[in-house]
DNA sequence: ACGATCTGATACGCTTGGGTGTCAAATGAG
DNA sequence: CTCATTTGACACCCAAGCGTATCAGATCGT
């Protein structure tokens, strides 16, 4: 209970503090997006952040605590570029979101991983499915008012459009998709036509 | 080295082995496919099969090994059943080859989360992707010759259709689709079309 | 019935990783 | 300079799981 909070090595007791807990988050982003939550354990996160375990459980108290923490990390990132793209887009151009969206998720490899794979697997999948929903509920932000039978078939198509792109950027990175960024989205722009031939609700 | 081999609970040596070999596959299937291949154990292979470790160690040498045999099964038996399907499809209609992958990704939950999560990670990742690239050459085995700009852009299509596939068992494993089987393959032969508009080379 | 073999239960040694503790060096306040 | 605080390196105990070994009971061939 003692604060004595001095300054060290110009920081205050706060900032080192979060510091270190930036530290964490950013070794939890490497290596679980590339060996995979579960092949990951506490020391390997301190090794790879340069800390000693007593850091680790100074901000975390397991290592599922901090996947949690990095995935949201990540997502909330990743809303905070999409969501205005939305609002750029007007309603009706599904580029400028799906832009934001794949310059997350191309740029970076371990942030797909995450999303793809990761995010389906042990302590992460009750967020993973919530982070799933929030983009369907968004989705669906597009074409409101739809009722009984095809409720159902867009809805479906909402989770098509979000496992195509999860298995695009995938197979992209594994370097099977001999395309460019901009290909990329171009063509996910269409196979986001193709899914939604109602789509912009302007002029039909 | 001395095969005595007789007969035990009227079965031969060999029978005996083949039938631990299999109990040993089912447990795999069931442990992997719900609690996911990193969080299940030797000791918890040997408990759901009713065997003990000695047995375990007769036909594999590791869990990374039993997976790839669980992966391996679950995967041909699905080939088994879906390529007579594309051949009854003529090569223009999807719906057969549709329909006898969904009966087995439906039916079976632990085999759609093997197909979309575990074959993604760990030791599984190779075989995983050599699935899907099988799936994917299966996809251009119905629109061959296709070349430069579009050639790419197909193939990203393959693999979007294969992500929706994925994605949308397990959303209706987690009952948030609320629609029959049937209207699952009726809607997802529909995203077949949308995705590929060209599709069949009949009379167009 | 008898002996060899097959089986299941259990135990043991070993390694790995989590969680805690100790101690010396580095740093800053007075 | 002196001392309290902060930090890093290291040691330690413990639980869990792997791989192997042991042993008694069950089963089969003769």
């Amino acid at each position: 209970m003692t604060e004595s909070t001095r300054v060290y090595g110009g920081m205050s007791a706060a900032e080192r503090r979060d510091e270190r807990r930036q530290r964490l988050l950013a070794a939890g982003l490497e290596l679980f997006g590339t060996r995979g939550v579960a092949a990951v354990g506490i020391v390997d996160i301190c090794a790879e952040a340069g800390l000693i375990k007593r850091y680790f459980y100074e901000s975390f108290s397991s290592i599922d605590e901090l996947a949690v923490a990095v995935f949201e990390q990540v997502t909330d990132r990743l809303v905070a570029q999409v969501v205005p793209a939305i609002i750029a887009g007007g309603g009706h151009d599904p580029r400028p979101a799906l832009t934001a969206y794949l310059q997350g998720a191309l740029a970076d490899p371990r942030v797909a991983r995450l999303l793809a794979v990761e995010g389906k697997t042990g302590a992460l999948t009750e967020y993973g499915n919530g982070f799933a929903t929030r983009a369907v509920e968004l989705w669906f932000g597009f074409s409101p008012a739809v009722e009984g039978r095809d409720e159902g078939a867009l809805r479906l198509r909402a989770y098509a459009f979000a496992g195509a792109l999860s298995q695009v950027c995938l197979a992209w990175h594994d370097g099977v998709l001999d395309l460019t960024v901009d290909q990329v989205i171009d063509d996910l722009v269409g196979v986001f036509h193709a899914l939604v031939p109602e789509a912009p609700r302007q002029a039909r």
